[in-house]
DNA sequence: GCGAAATCTTTACACTGTCAATATTGCGTC
DNA sequence: GACGCAATATTGACAGTGTAAAGATTTCGC
């Protein structure tokens, strides 16, 4: 059977002559407030392919972040991306830089809206569990190493900066200052304990391996009041 | 340009008449001990397929554990996967079955070693750790909760092994008998605790995320230094 | 021994990432 | 202002994937 090639994309254009109206031929990228005229230049494609990425990643999750669903989403053809971040890992890793960002900034926040000390101790752990809560696909990209390139320079700094805000409020809850280039193993080791524990729970929590958990506890009783039991139950009060 | 259809797999078979030499026309799966007329049915392929995608697994990782890349590991078609498991979700499924049961083989076979009380508290942290450490792949597949079935009895008899022996030990160490189908905010509280930490130490570890805080340490300071300090900086002496 | 069921292969198709070739536009330079 | 080049976007192609349907082969219950 001798087929004649309707293999790649469904062909939206039945082999028009050359030039005909650019408004048939391309449907794309219909952007409602502005001019009609799409044109063939989007103008900020990279930002807007960006915020595609992180509405595809919410709504169909990781396995439906796809190139080509973003590429659809923002309304350019499947291979305009490539331009902008070579491959699918330059796209996710720039989508978690993002991510990070938000990150720090939630982090950020919930510390400058904790009026008390006792609150202040608490504000960051809840903070981080929130995030991740709101944003479960891109803390799920955050911490999924496989496809992330570390050594762009925009995920590598966020993360950093992430990592440095956790080190020095471990350094103040110790009431000692944690320089950036040595630590010592108890230093160390307070810093993995607070974030292994946080993290961990995240992951268990957002994987729904907590459930099981929660479900032989009292009924009603949240995932925020385990967690914080959780917390009080560590040898000092507070984590971070 | 019409061409014929030259598209799906590389055509091994050259338009032969109906019956020639089976040899010739599948060349697959050549078990080199036995007869070697290859026979159409395999025996036991279904095992012979879990075997095969844990070797991809451990070999090319969590990307290069496909359908067809196990079919071609175990020297079957592509689609004779299907017949056995349905679909990519439920070889993955089984997979992390038999994952979670040598983890729990590890953990008592470490329990058992462990002669003096001391090191028996911290023998099953400890052989968590090694047992994802041991088998990278395995242990992120376990808790990759999306391409995973858990209403599969197998998988789902095996993860509940595992969470039964954490929470039974978690019991014997606060001296209370947990019981299977109710727990106090304080003992879920102690479960949560002791899961979050190791597991969000093994996933940062595999994810290499702790390199930055061991580059730190002094030089030659070990991941097990930096775990069991971690350990030892906990309220009380031990955790599970 | 025979028919049905289980097992395995073949074929097909929609989807993916990525590359190469082409079309279109923007922008600096004269 | 016009020209030419670089940036941007589209089209087309191809190898790889999962999955479904249809056919081939063997095993098994009776």
């Amino acid at each position: 059977m001798t087929r004649i090639d309707t293999k790649t994309e469904p062909a939206r254009r039945a082999r028009s002559p050359k030039k005909t109206s650019p408004a048939a031929t391309r449907p794309l990228r219909r952007l409602p407030g502005a001019r009609n005229e799409t044109p063939y230049h989007h103008g900020a494609l990279r930002e807007a392919l960006l915020e595609a990425a992180e509405r595809v990643l919410e709504r169909d999750g990781l396995a439906g972040l796809t190139l080509r669903a973003v590429a659809r989403e923002a309304g350019v053809s499947h291979a305009a991306p490539t331009h902008h971040f070579g491959d699918l890992t330059g796209l996710v890793s720039e989508l978690a830089a993002i991510g990070f960002r938000q990150f720090n900034a939630a982090m950020a926040a919930a510390l400058d809206s904790a009026p008390t000390p006792l609150e202040r101790a608490l504000a960051r752990p809840k903070a981080y569990v929130a995030y991740a809560q709101a944003h479960p696909g891109m803390y799920g990209l955050m911490f999924r190493t496989e496809r992330l390139d570390y050594t762009r320079p925009s995920l590598h700094e966020a993360a950093e900066a992430s990592f440095a805000g956790l080190a020095s409020a471990i350094g103040a809850m110790r009431q000692e200052q944690i320089s950036g280039d040595a630590l010592t193993l108890e230093q160390a080791a307070a810093i993995a304990r607070a974030w292994s524990m946080v993290h961990g729970f995240t992951m268990l929590l957002l994987d729904g391996r907590l459930e099981d958990i929660l479900s032989r506890l009292p009924a009603g009783t949240t995932t925020e009041q385990l967690f914080e039991t959780m917390l009080k139950s560590m040898g000092k009060p507070s984590v971070f």
